[in-house]
RNA sequence: GGAGAAAUGGCAGAGCGGUCGAAUGCGGCAGUCUUGAAAACUGUUGAGGGUCACACCUCCGGGGGUUCGAAUCCCUCUUUCUCCGCCA
């Protein structure tokens, strides 16, 4: 959620960037400047109501004190008069707060200035390229060919115990999906993150906290008997850590890192592109977040990317990064890197990390804040990406690594496999 | 799941319905002393809103109520602790 304040002090900006989106944002803006200015006159005449009625009660007091309780009842009246009157201001206050705080929720963040224009991604900018597109040979298959031939995902299983998008991995599939979680987690702690374990489970708070609640609801599990959501994605528990919490300067950054299984209802996805490990309910991931003084987030943003790069050149995948145009860009996003693999007996690109800079629009809602250097409460940046998205980074490797006498392990996981091919 | 107790500032811990934004201790910060540090002593130290700055308003787990006036009384929810039951 974007600031008032900053919005009332950069209206144009905020409205020239917000058009990006190709969203109408004057109109917008204007309501929650009228609403902000509506909300603190209202306000201030609360106040000013509050601070009669608060002496007039001290005068009350004194006067049954001394004795002169007639005089006393006197003013009673009054003061009810003032109470009548506050009760109205409080509660046209909290219908205008609630008013302004229900369009604040529908605006999403202001691109950066570097996040291109465009509507779709056919408008995101690729920005790298890296490794080297496979040559396979005549028979090569896509994924889940491959994983029916060598057994180790069987998607019609997970059908009959839960439904479409839920495999069930098994043999080397289970383990080569166990590998790749302790390998990502490995590489995450060695470069400074700490790494958690969190609940699969969260409240409601946590799900508006990071901005899926109230209005991508439709995405999430709801568990309605304890009204708790299953996690889409680790960012929910993991950045809610930090929700109500003001750190000290010293602490900042902070880097975490976690593996969770992440659910998502993906309602209305169907079709072809869906097939196999392209789109599940269930899947696992491994999420790297960061909470960052505000000078340095973008830093902060390019670390994490370039962490990420380090991984897939490590697996020696073929990828590429987007820059996501503002068409594409999440709600909550001011800049995200999109990582995607190269699925080449798909013939297509899959994402497999997303890597953004929420600046303070988390925080704001999270009120997560640090004490500056002028001893002042400062909303914290937060930025969080995948350290990967298992199942496309395993989709990915099955068919790019797939040869005629199985499927060849990356050699940077054959420590964490203890085997070197499938087959 | 059953029974009971509790929830106060960074922490610990007081708090007759008005003088309580809240005693006291610890911690933090500043100073005195010291070559420096420790100890001791002195002062200072919650958050949010508002203002050029004051004033002023709000906050003692959340919500509601009683009252001229609530940290203090009542209702309700949540959480924590103790005991019992169940259990990976």
């Amino acid at each position: 959620m974007l600031q008032v304040t900053f919005i009332r002090e950069n209206k144009e900006l905020v409205i020239e960037r917000l058009e990006k989106r190709s969203i109408d944002a004057t109109k917008m803006i204007n309501d929650v400047i009228d609403f902000d200015e509506d909300r603190r006159r209202i306000q201030a005449e609360l106040d000013n109501t509050l601070a009669e009625s608060n002496t007039l009660s001290k005068e009350i007091g004194d006067l049954y004190k001394s004795g002169q309780a007639q005089k006393a009842n006197l003013l009673k009246e009054k003061s009810g008069k003032l109470k009548e009157a506050s009760k109205e201001l409080s509660e046209s206050l909290n219908a205008k707060t609630e008013a302004l705080n229900q369009l604040l929720y529908k605006i999403p963040n202001i691109p950066n200035e570097l996040v291109p224009s465009g509507n779709s991604e056919l408008d995101n900018e690729e920005i790298f390229k890296a490794g080297d597109i496979p040559v396979l040979h005549e028979n090569a298959q896509p994924h889940w060919e491959l994983a029916k031939k060598y057994d180790i995902i069987d998607f019609e299983l997970g059908n009959k115990i839960t439904g479409a998008g839920f495999p069930v991995y098994k043999g080397k599939g289970a383990r080569l999906q166990r590998a790749l979680i302790a390998y990502f987690l490995d590489k995450n702690t060695a470069a400074g993150y700490t790494e958690y374990q969190l609940p699969h489970l969260v409240n409601e708070a946590s799900g508006f906290g990071t901005g899926q609640l109230p209005d991508k609801e439709g995405q999430m599990y709801h568990v309605t008997e304890d009204n708790l959501y299953l996690i889409p994605t680790a960012e929910v528990p993991g950045t809610n850590i930090f929700r109500d919490v003001v750190l000290s300067e010293s602490e900042l950054p902070i880097g975490i890192t976690g593996y969770t299984p992440c659910f998502r209802r993906e309602a209305g996805s169907y079709g072809a592109h869906v097939r196999g490990l392209n789109r599940l309910h269930q899947f696992d991931k491994v999420e790297i977040l960061r909470v960052e003084h505000p000078k340095r987030s973008h830093e902060a943003l390019d670390e994490m990317v370039n962490h990420v790069k380090s991984i897939l050149d490590e697996l020696k995948l073929p990828y590429r990064i987007l820059r996501l145009c503002a068409g594409d860009l999440g709600f909550t996003s001011t800049l995200t890197y999109d990582f995607e693999v190269f699925s080449t007996a798909q013939d297509r690109w899959l994402e497999i990390s997303s890597v953004s800079n929420f600046e303070t629009f988390q925080a704001n809602r999270l009120k997560l804040r640090f004490k500056n250097s002028e001893g002042k409460n400062e909303l914290a940046h937060t930025l969080n990406g995948s350290s990967l998205a298992l199942p496309r980074v395993l989709a990915g490797i099955l068919e790019n690594y797939q040869t005629k006498e199985g499927i060849v392990i990356p050699e940077a996981l054959q420590p964490y496999t203890g085997f070197n091919i499938i087959d």
